[in-house]
DNA sequence: ATTGACGTTTACGTAAACGTAAACTTTGGC
DNA sequence: GCCAAAGTTTACGTTTACGTAAACGTCAAT
């Protein structure tokens, strides 16, 4: 278990991204990779938190917000009050990602009625020309 | 059952928007509302238009996927070809919608991680001092 | 008659998230 | 030793989705 590194397109190809947006990342302190001389080197770490950031992305998250969403994982907040506020900042997170579920199952249903709608159509289509 | 009408500032008021928003959204092609003289005169069916315009903000899309995505629901599409691309693009959205949903589920576990750690650290802060 | 609330157009400004191009270095392979 | 591939920095350009400000019209109420 030799600690894995990745090269920039390395991690380029695997999350389908160009190299420019994974150093605008660090550029704007998303991430930050060792060097090796001059070229970057990223870890795991480095990886995965690429890997959130862009999940967060797809559901509509800024690259800030996913950063921030990622820092409520390591502990940074020593006292009771940050703890608190904490708490109160993934309540509140959590009712948006439920907000997005509801918005996301009724696009769904949409989506089934039309599709429904469709294939009626192309099936009654194909009887009259027989 | 009087053609219920609105103007720009009771959508905005509803809808949380600024009216500069909503007229953004007419210049865009968003939407089309009558006039009265000068002023629009909003009909419920662009008050739906922009409410689904708005849901679809909330999951990511941009302005214009979420009009593609309205306008599946009328039927602009003739010849059984139109039909085939539509259920084609309905399922690509279909698989980018559950995708989102796997990432809010993701999300949702790791907030509830999170959360109980905070309040395991609380519980333990408080029993300490007393 | 004036004030305020609401409406309008026009137009420049801005933040986010990269794209694109130039110009240069480093490095593994033949 | 040289070339192509992959890396680097610097910097200007672009799209999306509005914000903000100016300058003006309309109408009801005081």
């Amino acid at each position: 278990m030799s600690a894995q590194t990745y090269s920039i397109s390395d991690l380029a190809k695997e999350f389908e991204v160009t190299t420019r947006t994974i150093r605008f990342y660090e550029e704007k302190g998303l991430i930050s990779p060792l060097r090796n001389g001059q070229k970057r080197l990223y870890s795991n770490a480095d990886r995965v938190r690429i890997k959130l950031i862009l999940r967060g992305k797809r559901i509509g998250m800024t690259l800030q917000e996913s950063v921030e969403f990622i820092d409520m994982y390591d502990p940074e907040h020593n006292n009771d009050d940050q703890l608190r506020a904490l708490v109160d900042n993934i309540k509140a997170r959590r009712e948006r990602l439920l907000q997005q579920k509801r918005d996301i199952d009724e696009m769904l249903i949409g989506l089934d009625e039309v599709q429904g709608n469709c294939e009626a159509s192309l099936a009654a289509g194909r009887k009259s020309p027989l």
